[in-house]
DNA sequence: CTGTGTGCAAACTCTTTGCATAAGT
DNA sequence: ACTTATGCAAAGAGTTTGCACACAG
């Protein structure tokens, strides 16, 4: 409770050795990418368009296979919300999200503003694991 | 309150001309595989299994157009959960579900059930259309 | 050096589409 | 008859995989 309430300011590499992955140059670029600007949520494409888009050079694959190494070890979270394509969020804490369909836009909603009530047992067996909230939003017409 | 309560025990071919759909051989046989036993969560290969189970023919690429349709009719509501494959629940009421990961299973939560409290305000121009709570289960090691 | 990671292209899965044929009203 | 739906096969998106080469420790 006291030396790991700053991650975010733990540099790259060594998280990524924490994560016990070696901090190459791929994995480093990805990682500030992702980390260095707040929480986000990213697809793999979006996420190898910003590479190109600074001029560096990763491939798609290793793109995706970085985005699952880094939700191995707990550095992301995978979304299911879209259903067509995965997207990642650097946000790993207890928290949930605002869709808004037409654009494919997530906005977080933090851990503790959303309360579930009334939840039923589990089946036999089973425990939870963790509950997703996901608050679709479609424009207004009226007002 | 009085005549539309039993829209279960309407005909298969009556609720298709409701919906503006004509009732064709290949929609009355999926409808009836999907609306006759009860709640059910489908993908199309399941429910393509099923038509090939029972000793018809239905191309795959129909059981796919058929399925949006009666999505777009309102028979069916389309789940974003699983991620890489789009499911299909018959149940088109209020209601939740439990998700068992390892197995991809579906399980309802009644409607009434859960209750969602502390929701933020949607942003500027926008209303919530719908709230998806998904409570993912795993088994259970202890005990 | 030695093992791990990367890039590429090909393969794969799920889903959609175009067009000729078939079926519903 | 006239219109809409279906089937097929091919195309398309998103993602994964196999293997030779490159790089971190």
């Amino acid at each position: 409770m006291e030396k790991e309430a700053d991650i975010s300011t733990t540099p790259i590499v060594e998280r990524l050795r924490i994560a016990g992955l070696r901090p190459t140059r791929q994995r480093v670029l990805l990682a500030e990418l992702l980390f260095s600007q707040g929480d986000r949520h990213v697809s793999a494409e979006m996420l190898h368009g910003e590479v190109i888009g600074v001029g560096e050079q990763v491939s798609l694959a290793t793109v995706y296979n970085t985005l699952h190494q880094f939700t191995g070890a707990g550095l992301l979270r995978e979304l299911a919300i879209d259903g067509s394509k995965a997207f990642f969020d650097t946000n790993v804490s207890n928290h949930n999200h605002f869709f808004i369909e037409e654009r494919g836009e997530l906005i977080d909603i933090s851990g503790e503003q959303i309360r579930v009530d009334g939840l039923p047992e589990p089946p036999p067996g089973m425990r939870i694991s963790h509950i997703d909230v996901v608050v679709r939003l479609v424009a207004d017409k009226k007002k």
